[in-house]
DNA sequence: AACTCGCTTCCCATGATGTGGGATTGAGGA
DNA sequence: TCCTCAATCCCACATCATGGGAAGCGAGTT
């Protein structure tokens, strides 16, 4: 299992490609890596691996801890995620998720595509998951970002291996492509012990004006507290929550027309 | 004026060393960037830029505007700025901050250092500057980082501009010197008017076991509000802050002693 | 319309630059 | 003490990034 989250240019950039291979290795992997380990979990010889970590270490996108001469995301990334997070708006969305949260009484995510993964960046429940990497075949996050995927990310097709993490995960590529074409038509997936038993996902589009999901808003509870019959209501606040977020994070120019 | 934002390592790293300088673009400059205002700012061919973002664009790392083809911070950023965000404990400061904030009816802000500035990762403000750069040399956050600095971060010495913000700025290396040596001494920064007129702000460490400073945490109002006699009740604020800080965002590992 | 300017994007010969095997040093562990 | 594993450095090789150039657009101007 190589780490191919990203996408390779055919374009002149293997160094640059792996030194990003290299700050995303910090997800999967522990807060903290040494240079040996970075390079297993990269295959690449430890030498490269040794003078790709300096580099970032130069820049600030890693620091070294003084003691064990492990590596760990630095400041730069901070710096710069906070940048990125504040410039997407995201800071708007926290009070909305708190909002859902609280009404409904379950757990409320928002996520973005990036590659191959729903990355929850903003949540409202009390133990927020935030930063999470969730696959996109098996979560109801991920079905919403692929029915409405944004043109030139991919669409199921570019995600070759499908997992399976219980019986119920959805694994055939023909499977799957009926599964988006029922969330399209009923407007929200839902992940019903997919990826986990015992957890009942609801999520709903935030869409542009070109009708593309730029994040997916999950509702999440047990499926005592999501009924069948419940379901209905869920649905009416997760997209009142959603429509408020598409003012929000989308600027006039990207929202769709309020009357759609 | 160059890019000249990190450390240039010797070893081989040209190609990386530019894909983060075109990262780090993206502070200074405006939200989005075009491919050839990016080889403008960065002092590279077009081409060469434009090969850099597209692979940055691959990873995620930058996304391109639809319509304009202008490049701006992508997913992966937000995604791993998230993570570290959260690995550094940052989101158990925000309360800490509010209060310190409502307490003194001044904004508390919380910076680290990354490279040659002052980054602010986290405010108890109504109108967080969160995100935010400022040079090490003008704030008094930027004196407590550079008092306190870390081995291997550099001290005063590596930082040759110092310009001048207005007629109270420290531009002498000698005087910054001797600024700092006050600065250890009374074991707090104090910039009154030095980066801007009519502002005032008390700085305190975020001190590690080896006496180092992780973080600095400024107490900011007009000097109206921060009056020469009411200065030490400020810095009791603070001082209290910042050590309940040290306990939320240290691992005990690196904490010092309490009876320190 | 025709012209122009600036931008994005692709191509490709050149050699500078990253590569990785191996040597060296240092820190634990048995 | 010896042994192992990791971090760091070195250097000859050829792979890989480089950047000049040209083609293809789209918008604004005359």
């Amino acid at each position: 299992m190589t780490e191919a989250a990203t996408v390779r240019v055919p374009g002149g950039a293997q160094a640059v490609q792996r030194a990003l291979d290299v700050l995303h290795c910090f997800h999967d992997n522990g807060p903290d890596l040494s240079a040996s380990e970075l390079a297993r979990r990269l295959e690449l010889p430890v030498s490269t691996a040794h003078r790709l970590a300096r580099t970032l270490l130069g820049a600030g996108f890693l620091e070294q801890d003084a003691r064990t001469s492990r590596y760990r995301l630095g400041p730069a990334v901070t710096e710069l995620g906070r940048l990125s997070y504040h410039q997407r708006g995201l800071h708007l969305a926290a009070p909305e998720l708190s909002d859902l949260a609280e009404r409904t009484g379950a757990t409320a995510d928002l996520a973005l595509r990036s590659g191959p993964h729903a990355v929850i960046v903003a949540g409202g429940s009390v133990t927020p998951k935030v930063g999470l990497r969730r696959p996109l075949h098996s979560t109801a996050l991920g079905k919403v970002l692929l029915a409405w995927a944004r043109p030139g990310e991919g669409g199921p097709s570019s995600l070759p291996p499908l997992p399976a993490f219980t019986d119920r995960t959805i694994v055939e590529p023909a499977a799957m492509e009926a599964e988006l074409a029922r969330v399209r038509d009923d407007a929200y997936a839902l992940n019903d012990g997919e990826s986990a038993y015992g957890v009942r996902t609801l999520a709903v589009p935030v869409l542009d004006g070109a009708g593309h999901a730029r994040f997916a808003l999950a509702v999440r509870a047990t499926p005592e507290v999501i009924t069948a019959a419940r379901t209905e209501w869920f649905l009416v606040q997760a997209r009142s929550c959603a429509r408020a977020l598409e003012v929000l994070l989308l600027s006039p120019a990207e929202r769709r027309p309020p009357a759609s």
